[in-house]
DNA sequence: CATGAATGAGCCTTCATTCAT
DNA sequence: GATGAATGAAGGCTCATTCAT
């Protein structure tokens, strides 16, 4: 029904990637649940609803399929976070703009919330192979908080003494624990009170809204 | 007060007890490295410098081990931190007995660095046999942090709205993630620089050291 | 009906069936000499000329491997003796159908000695997972000799008071162990005079051949 | 009894003596219960009430204390059989000495249970390390009962084409297949209906109780 | 493109045995 | 005489991977 064609142009229905999206999806929720290790090729088959030669077929086995999903989901939340920084344009406020991008991470962690613990459960340990694409993916989205935070620092806003990659890291940790608890313990809540509170946070470095310090 | 005499609890001069801390010791820096399902029993067994079926002999199984760790843990981290809040006769500030949590967090961290590893690693997997120990050691770290929260709500020095529950697991998250990244990345770095800026970022709740609101 | 057509049922003309009865020899042929414990799957394996894989892959695990085993066994039992009871049309002598039971109960013994061995070692351990399996056996066998019995004692040429349920679960205590020491040492002895010894027997509970009471 | 003493007057209150029998029930028991390849030294040890180094101490290894066990059992069914032979000055009729014979091995069955369960597991196996000893118990039954049936044929009191010795094994099979199904399933029945049962059975061979020569 | 039977290295666990006390 | 901590060979089972169809 579908191997119509076996030689065609290109298109073909892309029954192939398809399948992988499938593949995707399926190792992504199993990892997130119960680990790299602990998840097996024949549970993501079964979840896929394909045979196990399939994943193979498609990826060339399960490590090669766990970096192409790290791989997809660094690209996810870059963009997010990049899409979140105002443009010049906007004339948007520095503290706003670092708002906007904190905000933007709580949402993605709200609406991937599978891809957040699965990071999680990874950033932790040093030795393994794929542990350069964690690294490159928390690298980008702490960068982009830094970013924001080395614009503030120009204009004076922020206490003089404050390492801005250090603080960067603490942000980014508080988004993510709150975030992922948040899912965890309290999903009902709207995502607003989260953002209120990681406002709140901030502005320790900052200094509340509009007034200067 | 333990390895006092060489005969007493039952007979050979506390050998047993020895064999278990080696093999709490080799099976947490190799959980910490590896995560707990790529560490092998046979690896533990090597590090600790005993034979395989002693895991089993002292332990009764690679679970056991690792729930024996854990709890080890658990008491230890909260130990420290109930330590660190200090008595009411001191008389020291609310604001001081925050950052003092915080930086007994931060200085435990950097001392059992391979614990904090293995702990966050698990943190976000919810359907493992012992996420209910992993779940209740946080609590009760968070719940030293939430303790002093409300002691500086009590006093008006909190933004009357604040969520003491929400802020004290983004303090908590701050502090992990730092701490972890200090020892990952700048090890060298004192522990001072680390805890300045999480007091910074603490201040965000309370307002800075002394000024009230 | 089955290894008809190369492809049918699933994919590869019955490669699955075949290697599952590869096992199944092996299985009973180890099973019978060692015992089910001693017997290890490696052995099963190397025996069948598959790997190890393959039992767990075809049946679960030793013990799954040994009920089918033993179902397989009951089924083939159970049919055999069925099948020698005279059809009524035949109009066979009642004493002579209870005779061409025992004889095919020697005969299935003679030729699936393997099955009777392993059967009788694991008919007295009440206590093991296939306990109830075996047990139906046995009844499913001693019910028929019961069967025949009861037909006897209907036309009044048993005695009174004989208890048709001990009795036949004699005559078959009687029957297994006299043809498996026909196997085991006298092997070349024709099954003749086996059977022989056994008549004289059964004619303690019905009288010889002919003659009433 | 035996190692008499090394050093010690002489009795020194038997304590080895009253360890070995302990180990000897527990072993017996577990075994009938498991089989020997399932019974591990530690339930023996455990069971007996003492540490897992006093079986090496008293019996060298597991299979020195199942062989002791094998033939401590062979003594006494052996023992037992033996009695039971009417003195020929008790002027018994030979059909009456069969008689005494085979109701004596039901008893003893009844008696020992355990050993009867433990030694028929083993009775078909014939490539274990022990198998010389079990062969040796049923040959020394066996033969008993073909003393009799000789005594029996001598005075042309059996059929003449009958085979003695097949006819005592198709006896004792029947006599311990009954005995344990009794014990097995009915424990609460008198040993006289076991027995009458086992009786009439034996008059195939012999012809009732009466006739003369 | 996809399948699923088969594989075998490697893992967790058991258990008879040893030995210092 | 007895003990129990320690041992390590061996067994059952899992699972990533291969390959013929």
């Amino acid at each position: 029904m579908s191997t119509s064609t076996p030689r065609r142009g290109k298109a073909s229905g892309g029954r192939r990637e398809a399948t992988r999206q499938r593949l995707y999806d399926a190792a992504l929720s199993l990892i997130a649940e119960q680990g790299y290790d602990a998840t097996t090729v024949d549970q993501i088959a079964e979840r896929a609803g394909v045979a196990k030669g399939t994943v193979y077929y498609n990826f060339g086995g399960k490590e090669e399929l766990y970096t192409a999903l790290l791989e997809w989901g660094v690209s996810r939340l870059a963009e997010t976070l990049h899409a979140a920084i105002p443009a010049p344009e906007e004339g948007v406020d520095d503290r706003e703009s670092l708002t906007r991008v904190l905000r933007a991470g709580v949402v993605f962690i709200g609406e991937h919330e599978e891809l957040a613990r699965m990071l999680m459960a990874e950033a932790w340990r040093t030795n393994r192979a794929w542990y350069a694409t964690v690294h490159q993916l928390r690298n980008e989205a702490i960068g982009v908080i830094t970013g924001q935070l080395e614009k503030l620092a120009e204009r004076g806003r922020l206490r003089p003494d404050l390492d801005t990659g250090l603080a960067s890291t603490a942000l980014f940790g508080m988004v993510v624990t709150v975030a992922l608890n948040w899912r965890n313990l309290q999903p009902e809540r709207p995502v607003e009170d989260i953002h209120a509170t990681l406002a709140h946070m901030a502005d320790g470095l900052i200094g509340p809204a509009e007034g200067p310090a």
